[in-house]
DNA sequence: GGCCGCATGTAATCTGTTACATGATTCT
DNA sequence: AGAATCATGTAACAGATTACATGCGGCC
């Protein structure tokens, strides 16, 4: 049996997702993440995390290795996704994130690789992502009511909250899974 | 010279504020966080974090310890706020969260000492987060109208977030500030 | 020769979590 | 006697950050 702990990776599945597209070695892929307009807006990483990360994936099988030496360069490991990989990938890409203050980091990673999935992956994701956030806003709002003081504070941050997040996963969702997907898995 | 770093404390400046309400011991006010209405909903804490937190107000002279024996309970340890202490709280207290992403826990809990201070320390905080706030907003919205594809989802979210923010701010400073305070320090 | 870029990490440190340790007293 | 509550932590581990280590090749 290969290894499939389902631990807290986050950062991993953003690297699963980017060499998804097409094998590549570490180095190189440092260097994407941090490109304008990329995952970097969103999601730091430095070298010591983010080797581990590589290894740690490899070791779990959802990435192959490859060595590959060349004359003007030092060797490189390249990896590519495995079939385990994969289905790990497309997994997350359809698991809303569980709580709110998720949102801005893994959520929008998801969003990132829209443009790489089925449209109805995407479709999926937002659907279940919306129904997650208008349950946490109806808890809330039924605590609401009968809250005074500092909890009452802090509710109505929570409500006007889930209302922006449930106005822009509304407003997002047609352009997300609207785009014509580079490969259809 | 009596130590004073400014590192990250967070968890310690809402001790130090309920501890400045009154002299107490660790374990009545581990279970007073939890109480329904208080800061418990904010911020978790447990036991071993909590007594460490204590240990290093100590060390930093923000608390001073006595040490209180009774026949009817374990040795106690009562805890009470010192001069640099207030002095580092209401600085706290008068400062704006650096980051959108730490209104929910950071300002939340210095909207939970509200009560506490005299209105102006309340008005200042407010003034300073919601000029914070509109700057964060300006300096997004200027990047917006260039920003294509990811990156403009990404501008888009944080828009929204940032209006909201600003939204809750505004609407909650008269509250926050109207309230009589229970000491003018 | 020295420095920069490529490409890979390791080691130390910090921070926080989890689970348990200790010992006393009061309750059943 | 045994369990729960009071009151204090400690020890081990997990996770991430920071800074540095290594070695090769090409450029100035």
């Amino acid at each position: 049996m290969s290894p499939r702990p389902s631990l807290p990776l986050r950062l991993e599945y953003v690297l699963l997702g980017l060499i998804r597209r097409r094998p590549v070695h570490g180095y190189e892929l440092l260097a994407r993440w941090n490109e304008a307009g990329g995952i970097g807006l969103v999601w730091r990483v430095k070298p010591g995390r983010f080797y581990a990360a590589l290894d740690k994936l490899e070791h779990m099988e959802y990435l192959s290795l490859t060595l590959v030496a060349g004359d003007a360069f030092p060797l490189r490991k390249e990896y590519r996704i495995t079939a385990a990989g994969e289905q790990a990938f497309l997994d997350w890409m359809r698991t809303p994130v569980p709580a709110a203050r998720e949102l801005r980091q893994d959520f929008v990673a998801k969003l990132y690789f829209a443009t790489d999935v089925d449209p109805r992956v995407m479709e999926e994701l937002f659907s279940r992502q919306l129904s997650a956030c208008r349950r946490w806003l109806d808890a809330v709002q039924e605590e609401l009511p009968s809250a005074i003081g500092f909890e009452r504070q802090v509710l109505t941050f929570r409500v006007r909250q889930l209302q922006f997040v449930r106005e822009w996963l509304q407003d997002s969702a047609p352009a997300a899974s609207a785009i014509p997907a580079r490969r259809i898995p």
